[in-house]
DNA sequence: AAGTTGCACAACCGCTGCACG
DNA sequence: CCGTGCAGCGGTTGTGCAACT
């Protein structure tokens, strides 16, 4: 039985001869593939368009990178997977020289393997034991919410929530540097607002669910009203990124509350660059790239509070591509940002 | 040595979406 | 609007080989 697109024609099956391989190589070579329905005829095999176009692309193509896949494809595959799930081709755009079935034949046969090994659903990338919808743990001295759709996931090695920081740091790479720093420089980190669903100590991020998007917001502080803010809108369905913008923005923080209920808000910021205020939406355009990512998202509305302090940090995002909480822990804590569960305030993740 | 099993990877199958007449 | 052809995608199967019994 041959290809629905070639039935009526006589056409070989099965591996494919050097000989094969060398008729359709001298062809795509020469001439293109054109029309692959007509590159078997054109080519002299006695093979359906359909094989031919699959041979090509995942075999012979002259750009392919043969060989293991390395640790770092391997962290890229999980990462990306996470977030798009089975959708092999998308993946493979994120590791240049890697077709769709290599990616799809490595997945099944070790990275599922290893991850159901490491106790993780390959599905969900959460830990298959425990896996309870909305459950709330309760790690350290602070509470948060788990689900299959969280944006932290497990790190095997030291069981402890993560999150891979690959996306933001390639994506905050794209875009213009701020005015008056460098790559060094330090500068003040205008802290969490209400409605953000996720920040850590360099930047904000959040997610406008309708749109299928993720907003990463970078902001430098001049003074407590006019900040500069970087901002760029993804859509992590196709891993583009849709618009980045760098802008002067009119924040309005609330002195004395504890950032509930008031604030900046990057899906709505007021865009004070023409002097004129102006609702900062993204746009559809352009296709870039990107080189890595990850992340899932919440169903809900994530509320957290914090304590009110600017506080200044390092314009660096030090050699750990993961952001977990420990770390959270550690950097946060003694600037009064967060306080722990056994006082008033907590950190809340309600995804 | 022969048969069996497991694995990696190549190739196929069926479906979808799109362009076009 | 509908039918057709095509490219592309993801799931599945087939094949060859090495390891094992």
């Amino acid at each position: 039985m041959g290809h629905h697109c070639c039935s009526k024609q006589k056409v070989k099956r099965g591996l494919w001869s050097p000989e094969e391989d060398e008729k359709l190589i001298r062809h795509i070579t020469t001439h293109g593939h054109g029309c692959w329905s007509s590159v078997p005829k054109l080519a002299g095999l006695p093979r359906c368009g359909k094989s031919c176009r699959l041979r090509w692309i995942n075999y012979l193509r002259p750009d392919l990178r043969r060989g293991s896949f390395t640790e770092q494809e391997e962290g890229i595959i999980i990462d990306v997977h996470r977030i798009l799930g089975n959708r092999w081709a998308q993946i493979a755009k994120h590791l240049p020289g890697r077709t769709d079935n290599e990616v799809k034949n490595f997945w099944n046969s070790f990275i599922k393997k290893k991850l159901i090994a490491q106790g993780l659903d390959p599905n969900t990338h959460n830990l298959l034991k425990n896996k309870t919808k909305n459950s709330t743990k309760k790690t350290n001295n602070y509470t948060y919410h788990q689900d299959s759709s969280s944006l932290f996931t497990i790190d095997t090695s030291t069981n402890k929530e993560v999150i891979s920081m690959d996306l933001i740091k390639s994506t905050l790479a794209t875009l213009p540097p701020f005015p008056h720093s460098n790559n060094n420089s330090t500068y003040n980190y205008t802290p969490i607002v209400p409605n953000i669903e996720y920040q850590n100590p360099t930047f904000t991020w959040s997610e406008q669910r309708n749109q299928s998007t993720i907003t990463i917001s970078q902001s430098q502080t001049s003074d407590r009203n006019l900040i500069t803010a970087r901002n760029s809108m993804l859509d992590f369905t196709s891993c583009s990124l849709i618009e980045s913008t760098t802008s002067n923005v009119s924040s309005y923080i609330n002195e004395n509350s504890m950032w509930h209920g008031t604030g900046l808000e990057p899906t709505t910021l007021l865009n004070t660059v023409n002097g004129q205020e102006e609702e900062m939406q993204g746009k559809l355009k352009g296709d870039q790239q990107f080189p890595t990512t990850q992340t899932k998202f919440c169903d809900q509305e994530d509320v957290y509070k914090v304590n009110d302090h600017d506080q200044t940090v390092e314009n660096t995002f030090g050699d750990s591509s993961n952001f977990g909480f420990e770390f959270m822990d550690s950097a946060l804590a003694p600037c009064g940002l967060y306080t722990n569960v056994n006082s008033m305030d907590q950190l809340s993740w309600d995804c």
